[in-house]
DNA sequence: ATGGATGCAAAAGTTTTGCAAAGAA
DNA sequence: TTCTTTGCAAAACTTTTGCATCCAT
């Protein structure tokens, strides 16, 4: 997934808060790394180009583009924590326990069942992100062997 | 929830694992403290009892009797991981982001959604445990305040 | 120039591991 | 007796924090 820099840029600024070069830099790493980055995998991944970037500021950054929902924060195997680029429509996942790889689910799949929920348990379902764990084709076939 | 010791015994020997007394103190500690014990609550109320039980005893029995499906891991909120006794019911909880409460949400629920995710997409969705976050009537009710 | 953001280093928190000793079967 | 499990301590990881400095605006 690629990014409107000049957009984010405006929308930042606009709420007081500063685009550098580490901020940008971190986004652009989570955009190049895909779909479920580890924290971890950005700092690798910025550390190589700007040596001095430290962890505190991958954290820091990940935490901070979170709240102004330019990432999103997906829920790994395991209970990791990972990021990836917050699209306008909400997205789910099915992530696998074996190869930790993710399908996409649309959001429309949901949709009834976040209905239900609401009706049944009146618990308002977070919408912005959702995992299912479980095995995908791949991992199945390779375990029954 | 109580657990039969007598049959959990027999299980795990069976299987030549051993009936330990610091594995029974952390199974009916995470039976007494409920829904969602997190290692570190296991472990301030075992050690309470058993002052040279340790942490790392801890962690190995809860990955054990997990593992030998006598509990059950649960994703809280913010990635956390935290225990219950897994019952031969699954069942799932709806997980509140403001106050950790969770809610109890019957098997039945969730099976039409499996079986769609199964035909549509050829994931087989771990159905022991799945969590949805977000708020409970309380915690929207205090937020609109 | 101002105040938000960074870098460093240290701390805090969580989970894992090696190995000798203990103890369940 | 045998072999799993424990306890301790240390290590490995992950994430957070204080504070002086830097720099985007």
């Amino acid at each position: 997934m690629s990014h409107d820099t000049t957009e984010i840029s405006r929308q930042l600024r606009n709420s007081g808060y500063r685009v550098t070069p580490q901020r940008q830099l971190i986004l652009d790493a989570v955009c190049h790394l895909g779909d479920h980055v580890t924290p971890e995998a950005v700092y690798d991944h910025v550390h190589r180009i700007a040596p001095t970037l430290s962890r505190a500021t991958v954290y820091r950054a990940l935490h901070f583009l979170t709240e102004q929902r330019i990432l999103a924060m997906v829920y790994m195997a395991g209970g990791r924590l990972a990021y990836e680029m917050a699209g306008p429509e909400p997205h789910h996942h099915l992530v696998c326990r074996s190869c930790d790889g993710l399908l996409e689910l649309p959001h429309s799949v949901l949709l009834a069942f976040c209905r239900a929920m609401e009706a049944q348990y009146d618990f308002e379902v977070d919408v912005s992100h959702v995992s299912f764990f479980g095995h995908c084709t791949d991992c199945r076939d390779s375990a029954e062997a």
